[in-house]
DNA sequence: GCGGAAGTACCTGGT
DNA sequence: GTACTTCCGC
């Protein structure tokens, strides 16, 4: 436990709440507050503490949804909570980032404490990132090792892919799902908690014909992961959710936390609810806070109804027996980010929403000009025009910092990265592709991850094929001989390899043995690893001097933390966002533009908003069918257009080439504006067209001498 | 059984 | 453009 923990529970514990002029400074922060935000903060505790309902916060976009979990976690703390007793979850690493830092700023001020040792809250995280915590905690109580390695996407991928084909549904004359599309399946069907047969029927109905095969197929996946002691993404809920279920860990577990507070609650699933309801039965120290709005992660399995049925899911005791107990409520409308205009457009599109809560965000900002709606020719115009607008900003006196382009896919800033990149603009990317999916990267954390847990199997697959003589014939007969062996890593020791690979067997196995001496000091591990490894990515990759820094970023990388397993893991959770192909991250006190899918944009906010792509097979993508998944759609461009605080432009590339088509291809279409904004909302928006329509060029007289240039050509080969 | 070559199907979002 | 499969020579 750190430093800054202890500290602060010995403030709490021994300040009484008036002392030393924290209820002055507790007051003059929440003074700060309009009346909906302090009743949020104030709910149930202090002279409201036999208040005991659950409490579900609806915050407007903009509505200093954050700034109310931050304050009503200072308040807690200051009013005697135990902080260490305080479980505050979100549903992504840059959320939990946000909280924890806001929370701690507060925290500081209420408490009087000097700025320089902002506060931690030791049980702030992902939902996914505090289930593997706790799942290491109990794993000897639920059957499970503690060493145990966790699967990204890729691996889980990986394994599906091993498991169909060993149950012989990859031939392919067969049309059996992708290993990618049984994953989604597999995953919809634990997130929601519903069967297969529904999850199919309704996402997936291609798949109908194959739901024996595929239920077959994911008691496989189940065992071989078990086998393995890997989890999955969906196990850290899934073994959180089942872990909690039993009465007495359930019990146990939830008594270990006085209050619970969840951000972003519109995009948690079923699985992660039941979770709150086990820990949290009686809802009493439960606060959520979310927006229906801004829903944008029915994909992974969020449902908005966690939101609409969460007041009704709790029931105390009483001496006569348990009653329901129904939550308060409490509305957040009042806007402070956007300008008037831009909380109109806004407004315009998420008011055509099919089914959402009556709520409409309003503002005592003065006004300001109104949102761009910018037509250009093609997306090369975009990225120009673009880059213009950014530099005018900033001669503005604007950061780059304070300015963000959001777009619905990765792919879509690629020209505009370009443009930036040749004029020297500085840009960090969020979303997209990731570090970690790089096949170099890959293979060390592989190499780690084997050393860390030798029954798992993906990873033992992968590294002992990068020796050359070993495929997957002879990487199977040491995986299965170390399956059988009680001291796998004796198994390693006997192994008899084909001739052809000998001496880098010998090699691979006396670094194995290195790797698993308990007495090895991390980050030693890392140039162990580095060691064996930098050979065969030079034989293995044209540019090896390109992936060599990456290979070099990660291992400067483990430095920063403390043991493998909590490398491992961490970087499971939470990947750092981009290789170092590109001109890379600029230093952090530098100035830097902001690119994001709108997804990673959540919860963000910047002076000034580009939104790339605003037409119709971008936003909505193309692959949105359906009445529900458009109105998903919807929300992401409610959610992008209300980033912005003072500058909004949308984009709208009228002439769009088709991507994903052969090289050399030119393949375009004419892109509409997007559905969501009708003709009828045009209005609310200053419309520009650019490059604007070049003036007439004057006519030019030809000049009066003529050359017969056609017989000087036939001249030349004569 | 391995490894390279050739052919083919895919392509969002994030933990 | 990539990832995965099949094919073929060693």
């Amino acid at each position: 436990m750190d430093g800054h923990t202890v500290q602060l529970l010995s403030m709490s514990t021994l300040a009484a709440p008036a002392a030393n002029g924290q209820a002055e400074r507790l007051a003059a922060a929440l003074a700060t507050l309009n009346d909906q935000q302090r009743a949020a903060v104030e709910h149930g505790v202090g002279l409201l503490a036999d208040d005991h309902r659950p409490l579900l916060v609806i915050a407007g976009a903009g509505s200093g949804k954050t700034a109310t979990l931050a304050h009503r976690v200072a308040h807690l703390i200051a009013q005697g909570a135990d902080p260490q007793r305080l479980l505050l979850l979100t549903f992504s690493r840059r959320a939990a980032q946000e909280m924890s830092r806001r929370a701690g700023h507060v925290l500081a001020r209420v408490l009087g404490l000097k700025s320089g040792s902002p506060p931690e809250l030791p049980w702030a995280g992902t939902f996914h990132g505090i289930g593997a915590r706790l799942l290491r905690q109990y794993a000897t109580q639920i059957g499970l090792q503690e060493n145990f390695t966790i699967h990204d996407r890729g691996d889980a991928e990986d394994l599906m892919g091993l498991v169909r084909h060993q149950l012989g549904l990859s031939s392919s004359n067969r049309r059996f799902p992708q290993k990618g599309t049984c994953l989604s399946i597999y995953s919809r069907v634990v997130n929601t908690r519903a069967s297969l047969a529904e999850v199919v029927g309704e996402a997936f109905p291609w798949c109908g014909e194959w739901e024996p095969e595929l239920k077959r197929l994911f008691g496989a996946y189940v065992d071989a992961k078990q086998q393995q002691q890997v989890l999955d993404y969906d196990d850290l809920l899934l073994y959180w959710a089942e872990m909690v279920a039993d009465p007495v860990l359930g019990r146990a577990v939830g008594e270990r936390f006085d209050h619970v507070l969840v951000d972003e609650y519109q995009d948690t699933n079923r699985l992660q609810s039941a979770i709150l309801l086990a820990l949290k039965p009686d809802g009493r120290g439960l606060a959520v806070v979310g927006d229906d709005a801004q829903s944008i992660y029915s994909f992974r399995g969020a449902t908005v109804r966690n939101i609409l049925d969460f007041p009704g899911q709790f029931a105390q005791a009483t001496p006569a027996g348990p009653v329901p107990v129904s939550a308060r409520v409490v509305t957040l409308e009042r806007n402070y980010r956007s300008t008037p205009p831009i909380l109109d457009v806004s407004n315009a599109v998420i008011a055509a929403s099919a089914e959402r809560h009556a709520k409409t965000l309003w503002t005592d900002r003065p006004s300001a000009g109104r949102p761009q709606l910018v037509l250009v020719p093609d997306e090369a115009h975009q990225a120009c025009w673009v880059a213009d607008r950014v530099l005018a900003h900033r001669e503005g006196g604007l950061a780059l910092k304070s300015q963000a382009v959001l777009f619905r896919t990765s792919t879509h800033s690629a020209p505009l990265e370009l443009e930036l990149a040749r004029r020297n603009i500085p840009f960090v990317k969020y979303g997209g592709l990731k570090f970690l999916e790089a096949s170099h990267v890959k293979d060390m954390l592989a190499v780690l991850r084997f050393a860390q847990n030798p029954r798992g199997r993906m990873a033992g697959f992968r590294v002992t094929q990068l020796i050359p003589g070993i495929g997957p014939a002879t990487a199977t007969r040491l995986l299965d001989a170390m399956d059988q062996a009680a001291d796998p890593q004796a198994a390693v020791r006997d192994f008899v390899p084909p001739a052809t690979a000998q001496v880098e067997w010998a090699r691979f196995a006396q670094s194995y043995e290195a790797l698993r001496q308990p007495a090895l000091a991390w980050p030693a591990d890392m140039d162990l690893v580095l060691r064996w490894y930098l050979p065969h990515l030079e034989r293995l990759h044209d540019d090896a001097d390109l992936r060599r820094g990456d290979v070099e970023q990660l291992a400067r990388l483990a430095a920063g933390y403390g043991s493998r397993e909590r490398f491992l893991t961490e970087l499971t959770l939470d990947p750092p966002e981009a290789t170092s192909d590109r001109p890379g991250p600029p230093l952090l006190d530098e100035d830097y533009l902001i690119l994001s899918t709108i997804h990673s944009a959540k919860g963000q906010e910047w002076t000034s908003v580009h939104v790339l792509n605003v037409v119709d097979g971008c936003l909505p993508a193309d692959v949105a069918h359906g009445a529900h998944a458009l109105e998903e759609e919807r929300r992401l461009l409610y959610v992008a257009m209300t980033r912005a605080r003072d500058h909004l432009h949308l984009l709208v590339p009228q002439r769009f080439y088709v991507t994903q088509q052969a090289a050399r291809g030119d393949r375009h279409l004419y892109a509409g504006r997007t559905r969501f904004i009708p003709a009828s909302d045009v209005h609310r928006f200053e419309q520009v067209t650019w490059p604007p329509p070049p003036p007439r060029a004057p006519a030019v007289p030809p000049p009066a001498a003529t050359i017969d240039l056609l017989s000087r050509m036939r001249a030349s080969w004569k």
